[in-house]
DNA sequence: ATCCCCATGTAATTTGTTACATGATTGA
DNA sequence: TCAATCATGTAACAAATTACATGGGGAT
């Protein structure tokens, strides 16, 4: 576990307080959702293994009509462990956009799918800016530094998407300029 | 197949005109850098998948000292099948981005290690910038909309980020505000 | 000498997604 | 009555990454 894997960026939310699988899910849908997804199926068996490496600890706390809840804690050599992990020197930053592999060939695509793409990504844009105004109206409190550089990186890029997209999708719309072929 | 994976992006990569596995990862190298990664053990496997379908189709060029050259030619039925991929209405757009999970915890770093994933980060964004540069400065004949639209996006996003980082890395530096404990 | 470009592919491994399995409580 | 929230997990599946395997030619 060297890289920011979904392993290690459990044990980063816990070196924040103890918390369930369940608390995490909801961290990564809503402060970690513009940047790193992960489902319970991934969730779940990570804190399986960190468990099992000593790198949390596992306190059940019995509830009636629900499975107990496990409530995990990091440990000291957890800490240490995370500590390494966030030494290495260039993390990745991967985008795989199939939005912009389909809007590559949209010469090969109606004018009313292409329509029904921009507007479906817009709708999850607009999604994201309530989100960043939600926080921003909340004030941060109690934020550290690396939470407010993070969400503030996530609100100056999907700004800039929305407006892009906004000034340019009716280049998506002009008739295709004949290519490599002699037409005149 | 009904998604823009590996598969689906070669045989669009194909419409364009007839290509090989190597061809194809430098397109991947450069125009889809920045938005969609393969490498050759995507690539091959996928390329005979599609002609395992009869979405392509293969002529061997023989070579000497070189293994031949197998360059595929996208058939009809798969340019039916790759409009068809075309139709998906709400194509994703993925960051997974170990760089922002790693800043989140900028608090448990040591400020130089900060300032070695910063820098690298601006190495790997100067590059692309430079790459955009260059497409424009080609003026860009013979793109179609969909890539001039894809380009301007990737130009966009990547100078917001660039300034992003240069006027918000000083966050990260500030000594971390108290956070849930009582000093003040 | 050494590295990069050309050119193909397979196999093992890692990783994550999706579906399945269970089930009480609360609010609309 | 229906959906959402709470709460855990496993198993099957899909997908991509990495390492391995081969090897000549050309540039620095």
């Amino acid at each position: 576990m060297r890289a920011m894997d979904v392993k290690t960026v459990c044990l980063g939310m816990l070196s924040d307080g103890e918390a369930s699988g369940y608390d995490l899910k909801k961290e990564f849908e809503s402060t970690f959702g513009h940047f790193f997804a992960a489902g319970f199926g991934s969730i779940y068996p990570a804190l399986a293994a960190l468990a099992g490496d000593g790198l949390v600890d596992c306190r059940e706390v019995p509830q009636e009509g629900k499975p107990d809840r496990k409530v995990y804690r990091i440990t000291s050599a957890g800490m240490a462990r995370l500590k390494e992990s966030l030494k290495k020197p260039d993390p990745s930053h991967k985008l795989r956009s199939e939005f912009l592999a389909t809007l590559w060939f949209a010469h090969l695509m109606e004018p009313e799918d292409i329509e029904t793409v921009l507007s479906n990504r817009m709708a999850d844009i607009d999604r994201y800016i309530v989100m960043f105004n939600e926080y921003d109206a909340g004030g941060m409190k109690d934020w550290t530094p690396g939470e407010r550089f993070v969400c503030g990186f996530g609100k100056a890029v999907t700004e800039t998407i929305r407006q892009y997209i906004e000034d340019n999708a009716h280049m998506l719309k002009a008739r295709p300029t004949q290519k490599k072929t002699a037409t005149g």
